[in-house]
DNA sequence: TTAATATATAAGAATATAATTATATAGTAA
DNA sequence: TTACTATATAATTATATTCTTATATATTAA
C-alpha cells in the first residue's frame, strides 16, 4: 500500500475522540475490554468495534487471557502516530477482575 | 474547547488522502487554488472544501492577492500536526500565472 | 453436558463526509 | 458600466462512519 494511504488509514484511526480516549487508557499498559466499556460509556460493540479499527491499523495489540482480551499499545509506532500518544493525558484505570487476578495490582 | 476534542479536529482535517496531498503541496511555500485543483484532479469546489476544513483546523493560512488567494501552512502547529507535515514527501508545484506575476518564480 | 461470562460479528439506523453541479461573490480589465 | 477570472458557497447525492440491538463464538465453571 502508498505510503499516504497508509497514514490516511492510520490517522482516519486515530481522529475520533472515543478512540484516542482508548490510546489514552493503553498509555499504562494493558487493559481488557470490560474496563474500556466503563471508561467511553458506550456499549461493549462499540467499544469492540473501535478497537478492531486501531489493531487494523496497527496501533494496538491484543492478547487472549481466557475469555478476557486483553489490549494494548503497539511498541513501534509511526513517527506521526507515536506523537499523538504522546500528547495524550494518561486514563487510568480502576482494575478490574480479570487485571487483579494476574496480581498484576 | 476540550484538549481531546481539539485534537480530534485537527486529526480529523488530516486524515484524508487528499488533505495530506494539500499539506505536501504546501511544504514549499505558498500555493494558490488553482495549482492544487490541479494536483488534486478533482473540481475546483471541492479542493475549496477541503481548504476550508484545514483552515478551520488552524493548520493552514490564507492570504488573498487580487482574486488570487494563495494557502500556506501555518508557523505554529501542534507537535502531532507537525510530526505529519515533516513525514510528508513535499509536492512540487509547476508554477502558475499568479506567482510568476509575483517574480516569485 | 449445561450455564455463565467476555468478547466479536451482523444488521440496521442516524449522522457525517466528500464529491458533483449550479450559483454567488469579489476583484480586475476593457 | 460590462465581461472575465479566481474562489467560495449552496444544494444534492453517494458513501462512510458510528452507534444501537440482536446474535454468535469461545472459554470457564458447575
Amino acid at each position: 500500500m502508498n505510503q499516504l494511504l497508509i497514514m490516511e488509514k492510520q490517522l482516519k484511526a486515530v481522529s475520533d475522540a472515543n478512540r484516542l480516549k482508548l490510546l489514552a487508557s493503553l498509555k499504562n499498559g494493558e487493559v481488557c475490554v470490560c474496563d474500556l466499556v466503563e471508561i467511553l460509556q458506550v456499549s461493549q460493540p462499540a467499544v469492540s468495534q473501535q478497537l478492531r479499527k486501531l489493531k487494523e491499523a496497527d496501533i494496538i495489540l491484543e492478547r487472549k487471557k481466557g475469555t478476557w482480551k486483553h489490549y494494548r499499545l503497539n511498541d513501534i509506532q509511526a513517527p506521526y502516530i507515536q506523537t499523538i500518544i504522546d500528547e495524550l493525558e494518561p486514563i487510568s484505570i480502576h482494575n478490574c477482575a480479570c487485571t487483579i487476578e494476574e496480581g498484576e495490582v
